[in-house]
RNA sequence: GGCGGUAUCGUCUAGGGGUUAGGACGCAGCCCUCUCAAGGCUGAAACACGGGUUCGAUUCCCGUUACCGCUACCA
């Protein structure tokens, strides 16, 4: 299935983060490899004046990593090509296809058409006239971009040339370049950008626009992988689940990559990564809500593990990440972290007295069960028992559970919640709850 | 300004000379229900504009507009 012929390469600069479109660029390079049996490659175009540091390019690498893209050699950097492009410079002023210029060497544009073939465009066609002559040698003997690309896409062999579509108006400038060296250009396949909620271009002022910030918030790998592939491509049918970095594989086609520029939507992204949450097995979420609460110096595996495989079973099916996971989680065992908000509040301070008795009521009949009934089926039968001997309605008892166990008017239903906080514990947060008062101003 | 590119619901998109223009997110309503979530059902919501071509254009062509990119001794 491999083909050593194919080898495509993602080519970020060494920005210090991987924002998503830089992401998606080399997923959908990635995919494009795969697609084709061959390698994917990395090249960092770092240069004398934009040093990578060692940080820099492991973010990429942790980014890519993180999404599952594997990559198949050593990485690259532009920087370290320097002499080598030097010389090439040098090899096309000595054939007339360069000239100097205020000590930089200028490329002469060839005048007539140059057009190609484009992956995804289609033919793309510009007049060599059009264009000026450019700068490949500074005179401080220094590479420039546009020059160094096809330097060292022809070194790494480069077969297919996939990236952002602000590249389109680069590529007949590279082009007359592999021409001038004697070379055949590659496959080039442009892939439109992606835009912000404004619809202008992502900027840091988008907010979170680093893969690794999603990360930090909750966003799971597959999730983020599977949105970003769906961003500017579509399989042609209707599946919009793509667990694994295969089935993306065997989906992909470079003909249904989009030409328009599509805008991030965070609110879908989160819809997806719910999805994908309520779909993992709580022992891999495990450590992911570990680990974040482990941030915030929580040390929850201390109250043990089958009682926080539970609690993450019952929060997952509502979770839209891991971050809102584990708070939940958290809020469940510890009762420190309850914050009332304004719902619960308000409830309290629309019948104080109301929800005190119940409480009441509630607490007197909950200490009554032993521990090893402590289970939903009898919790929720004892609960609408003593509703009806109030001559309440169920929800004027299970309401006042909850916002007491919580200090929220949403969760679990309640007698799961009751089992998941524990007895003695929820038998304390329902008579810590009879103090309560309303918050000044929600009256 | 010049050159290049793009244009279907708010967003991601399917479709394509004759369709009730389909799906998903979000939104609204209903069902379920102790509250959410999930799930089910229903609803509002789109072919940028103007000319052609054609019996017929959202679809093909041209133009306009809007947006994006390049136009550096940035990458």
């Amino acid at each position: 299935m491999t083909n050593s012929e194919i080898r495509v390469r993602f080519a970020p600069s060494p920005t210090g983060y991987l924002h998503v479109g830089g992401a998606r660029t080399a997923l959908f390079n990635w995919l494009f490899a795969r697609k084709l049996g061959g390698a994917f490659l990395l090249r960092i175009e770092d240069t004398d004046r934009a040093r990578s540091s060692q940080e820099h390019v492991q973010v990429i690498l942790d980014g890519l990593e993180w999404l599952g893209l594997d990559v198949d050699e050593a990485v690259v950097f532009q920087g370290a090509g320097i002499e080598r492009h030097r010389a090439l410079a040098d090899q096309l002023l000595a054939d007339g296809e360069a000239y100097e210029e205020d000590g930089a060497i200028r490329f002469r544009m060839p005048q007539d058409e140059i057009a190609w073939d484009d992956a995804v465009y289609g033919r793309i066609s510009f007049q060599g006239g059009d264009i000026k002559d450019w700068v490949i040698l500074r005179s401080d003997r220094t590479p420039t971009y546009n020059f160094t690309v096809v330097a060292d896409d022809l070194e790494m062999q480069i077969s297919h040339v996939m990236r952002g579509d602000d590249h389109i108006s680069n590529t007949p400038k590279q082009i007359a370049v592999y021409r001038a060296l004697g070379h055949e250009p590659p496959v080039f396949a442009h892939v439109p950008m992606i835009h912000g909620p404004d619809g202008r271009k992502l900027s840091k002022r988008h907010g979170a626009t680093a893969v690794g910030e999603y990360r930090t918030e909750g966003i799971l790998p597959e999730a983020m992988r599977n949105f970003l592939a769906l961003l500017g491509w579509n399989p042609g049918d209707e599946q919009e689940l793509f667990p694994t970095p295969q089935e993306l594989v065997d989906a992909f086609s470079i003909e249904r990559i989009q030409k328009k520029s599509a805008i991030f939507d965070v609110t879908k992204l989160e819809w997806l990564n719910g999805q994908y949450i309520s779909r993992t097995p709580p022992r891999t979420l495990l450590e992911l809500v570990r680990s974040d609460l482990a941030d915030d110096g929580i040390d929850i595996l201390a109250i043990g593990t089958d009682r926080v495989l539970h609690a993450i079973k019952v929060q997952s099916e509502r979770a839209r990440t891991t971050l809102e996971l584990a708070h939940r989680v958290a809020i469940r065992y510890d009762a420190r972290l309850i914050e009332r908000d304004a719902k619960a509040d308000k409830l309290i301070a629309k019948n104080l007295d109301g929800f005190r008795s119940a409480l009441e009521a509630v607490a007197e009949r909950l200490a009554g069960i032993h521990a090893s009934d402590w289970l939903p089926e009898r919790l929720e039968i004892e609960l609408r028992e003593l509703a009806e001997e109030l001559g309440l309605a169920a929800g004027a008892v299970f309401q006042p559970i909850r916002v007491a166990l919580t200090g929220q008017t949403v969760s679990e239903g309640v007698n799961v919640l009751l089992e998941v906080v524990g007895r003695e514990e929820s038998l304390e947060r329902i008579r810590a709850a009879q103090a309560w008062t309303p918050s000044a101003g929600s009256a």
